[in-house]
DNA sequence: CGGGTGATATTTGTATACAATAATCACGCC
DNA sequence: GGCGTGATTATTGTATACAAATATCACCCG
């Protein structure tokens, strides 16, 4: 994307989920061209890519809104999430070359480094994960999945960018990776798929049990 | 979507299907906005439509071109097409009400009227064919699994408009919708996802059969 | 004659002005 | 006082002019 348009959309995101403004707000192009520091042209632009994530919505006159997901909402994004990743999971079994895999391994050593401290690095976390998760999406080699995934992975890590992990998720996720990767130099399929299965529906309940009953 | 920018998409998205212009060819915005009689600002706004649905694509430099698809990527979308279109079908099974089994029935026999006859009416055929697909991915209350299919479902069966389809073909799809229908009245999802399963994979073996070997 | 380098043309990206549409509000009527 | 109805305002949609980026081509140098 280009320039104004691509720093439209991160200003808008960023604006979204930093709660600044709550979900069902109404949002005009105009503000979020203010926002922005751009036109209404590029922000338009960028407008359609956050429709596209679900992140805004329109109201059938068309005007703007911060969307409001629901507790089905969220759990349908992790249904078809798993279902798709395992997918992935699957396929990647099959594709995955040794040079790759030892990067996803490396991956996940960083990842660790990042959870194997006093207070873990959060952040770090989070992006060693979506790196992995991403290298496998890519090892699938299927564009069309990668695509659809890229909105499902996206949208919920990046919801609650405060989002308290127990020590004990962050090292199960870690735990999860390894076995993954087994799977993977085993070149078994079944196996990966299995493991990713297990692994994202733990995501979902330990999601849905810190954010859960407080109050969406 | 506005008047202007869908009449920008339905153009632009018949005249590539047509064939006027073949797949790998250059297309300018500016040309494009003479095609749709509009401004360049709606041709835009379908282009990333059609984008986004994979009939146009871009090349580095931002540059316009009519996709063209190897078999790999159709056969890829079939794969994804069948796995969410068999997911839909199983969360129908448990969520059709009894006016909306009806319905299907009614369509069902709408798609028989128009292939039990001297000449099939394949329009209608695909019209009807259509309408049964969606009536299921509705039932099944995701609207994020119905907003991937959308996009599968509709590309690779508009692609080729001119299709030959066999009558044997026709029944057996006819065939293959009754016994859906019988899943669905016996609230079986696992029925249902199989014989959705069986369903699609035939589609895709006669849909190769008759465009894969001539040429594309 | 081949390859690079700059001028030119083509194409996409952005801003802005204006048009169309939908919501809001005030007013009058019942 | 409640409710329709029209004027006003807010918001999105479209066209157009211009800026930025990219490709194309001609020319010169080796």
């Amino acid at each position: 994307m280009s320039r104004a348009s691509e720093q439209a959309y991160q200003q808008i995101r960023t604006h979204i989920l930093s709660g600044a403004v709550g979900p069902g707000e109404q949002l005009t192009e105009d503000r979020l061209a203010q926002i922005a520091g751009v036109s209404r042209t590029p922000v338009r632009e960028a407008v359609r890519r956050l429709e596209d994530e679900l992140l805004l919505v329109r109201s059938e006159s068309k005007r703007l809104f911060v969307a409001d997901w629901s507790r089905d909402d969220i759990e349908e994004m992790f249904a078809l999430r798993q279902m798709l990743e395992c997918h992935a999971a699957e396929r990647a079994a099959n594709r995955l070359t040794k040079g790759k895999l030892a990067s996803l391994e490396a991956v996940n050593r960083t990842l660790r480094d990042a959870i194997e401290q006093p207070s873990p690095d959060v952040r770090r976390f989070l992006e060693a994960n979506r790196a992995f998760h991403e290298a496998i999406i890519d090892a699938a080699e299927s564009p069309r999945l990668g695509q659809m995934l890229a909105k499902l992975v996206e949208a919920p890590v990046v919801l609650r960018t405060a989002r308290n992990y127990t020590a004990e998720d962050l090292r199960q996720s870690a735990r999860d990776h390894d076995e993954l990767i087994a799977a993977f130099a085993a070149r078994d399929p079944e196996w990966a798929r299995a493991v990713m299965g297990s692994h994202l529906r733990r995501a979902f309940h330990s999601f849905t049990n810190a954010a859960g009953p407080g109050g969406e």
